[in-house]
DNA sequence: TTGAAAGCGCTACCAT
DNA sequence: ATGGTAGCGCTTTCAA
């Protein structure tokens, strides 16, 4: 009952194992005939040929790496949504990893990907510290993709929405509403997303002549209880904003929460708007008003790029940034 | 700059392979001024032992295959944050594959499985159909768990948590908030959670009398679109229930939307309560009650007792069954 | 205390 | 058209 390999095979048919490898590779040095006892038989056994072994010998793996800074965010769900349905069409193997938003834990697992795939996808988990971790990976030869959070420093693939122009755009419909005092609320300045979400954001202010407490930035952490703190805080002081805007969807909703318990009325007192995926903005009290970002289509296209590399057997991709549009959908909120 | 290995090392240092790898694995037969040596430069490398030559050797993959219906859900995501949390710290890499609801799938899945991991934990797409591929997984010496959708055709621990009990209380507090028709909305009824929890809800119903229009059931697929047309030819039909048990986080949306678009206010026209995990379910509008499950510790738990298994080199588990309880949460939709 | 060699399962080179 | 053999990187006998 022990897994069935090539040697059993070749025993069973009275052959040598290089024949049976060569007839199930459909090698023409193999005549039609002991093909057919091969494939019969190999089938009848269920043979399937050991992932290691091969991999060994081939030096390819079949296999790539996603990296995300965590699973509970719809965007992250839907990207490898979108990620899987390209490579399992492909025969590749998914190994997930999360960073938990962790440089360290990030390093520690890049360092022990040499040998055990043939690319990476990555969004990481901070972009302002250094990035030698991925330099060091790139010059063994392994293709890295960069999805939503980017380095600039190396140069590679880079899948992305188009972050500054949509939050500017968020940030004008806000000032459309009317909202006077205008807070960008962001999770950490070290993400690349975070900053041109930002950027946006306060460009549009300038632009519209927003200044001192017209304009300001709070920002957060990955843990939540803080946060419910900082934007109570916030939200409780003299002259408080009358309109948020946050970087990620759990923000959003610990500022939902704040009005509430506060018994701030959102949009009269308050509007929010943010980026999410949540499939029950819609459904919010009131709908909240999002910058949806293209996830499963990122998912997709990072996909698409490391395996084109992997294809055509390039290390070196080129530094190209493939953005994907976000949609602004305005609801209740503001 | 290509991988690092045993041979490499050995040539610097003047040594054979064998010496190597013992002074790396801490052999006692070692003397001690070589094994400094040897883990000094292997450190300098960053060597790294390849994992599939270890596999090869070994017979041990030192990783497992987590086989989810789909990643959208948040459910799974808390799951694989806790499965992810007892399976990294234990040193193992996850292969993470989604089955998409489909038996086919789950099938060819599965049977590239054998060589490629140590253990399986597994949500089934259905169970009502035969499990010879999971049996003949088992017979090939590799534990399976099941977590959330089990099978009870197979022998082995099965995490789960009390859905019949949950169901039943949660179906009890609709009959309290005065509901007099009340619909339960199944996914499949081949999957396990989705018969036990139909079960719970109907013998509730039954308890307490309640009988034909009274106490129904709608079936649901996978199709959102065209449950949004089977919720809302429910919702239409001139007795229609006052009341809906949905299965379900994704069944919840879709019938809080058709409640929006037919213009029914909720709970005065329909109560509606759900199993879900969404963060979001207290800021729905109105908030939504919800029979919570705890995922994470779900996930948790299935790792551990396969990690149990690997590590007591048990093929066989138990036919135990660890149930953890959910929390019926009551809010403002009933 | 160290080294040589076999073998995990596979493919490719070199024979025949 | 088929078989023998080497070698991918590693651990583990067996020898020295």
């Amino acid at each position: 009952m022990s897994k069935v390999n090539l040697k059993q095979l070749a025993k069973e048919l009275n052959l040598s194992v290089s024949t049976v490898s060569r007839a199930l590779s459909n090698s023409h040095e193999i005549s039609e005939e002991t093909k057919q006892k091969v494939k019969y038989l190999a089938e009848k056994l269920n043979y399937q040929p050991n992932p290691h072994a091969m991999s060994l010998r081939s030096q390819k793996t079949k296999t790539i790496a996603v990296i995300i800074p965590e699973l509970s965010n719809n965007f992250f769900a839907l990207a490898i949504d979108g990620i899987e349905s390209i490579m399992q069409t492909a025969g590749y193997q998914l190994l997930i990893y999360l960073s938990h938003e962790d440089q360290q834990k990030e390093v520690s697992i890049v360092n022990k990907l040499e040998g055990r795939v043939d690319g990476v996808l990555i969004c990481m988990a901070t972009e302002t510290h250094d990035i030698s971790h991925l330099r060091a990976l790139k010059e063994k030869k392994i293709p890295i993709v960069f999805f939503d959070r980017v380095s600039n420093k190396l140069n590679t693939v880079k899948v992305i929405t188009n972050d500054i122009e949509s939050a500017y755009k968020a940030t004008e419909h806000l000032i459309e509403r009317g909202a006077q005092r205008i807070a960008y609320i962001s999770l950490s300045l070290n993400i690349s997303v975070d900053q041109k979400r930002m950027q946006g954001c306060l460009k549009a202010l300038e632009d519209y002549k927003y200044t001192g407490e017209q304009k300001r930035v709070l920002s957060c952490t990955t843990n939540d209880d803080e946060n419910y703190n900082l934007i109570k805080k916030l939200l409780s002081s003299p002259n408080r904003p009358d309109a948020i805007f946050t970087c990620v969807e759990r923000l959003a909703i610990t500022t939902y929460t704040v009005c509430r318990d506060l018994g701030l009325s959102i949009p009269s007192d308050v509007k929010v708007v943010t980026f999410s995926n949540m499939p029950a903005a819609a459904l919010l009290s009131p709908p909240l008003t999002t910058v949806s970002q293209p996830a499963y289509e990122i998912g997709k296209a990072a996909a698409q790029a490391i395996l084109d590399a992997l294809n055509r057997n390039m290390v070196e991709l080129n530094d190209e940034k493939i953005i994907l549009p976000s949609v602004l959908i305005k609801r209740a909120s503001t």
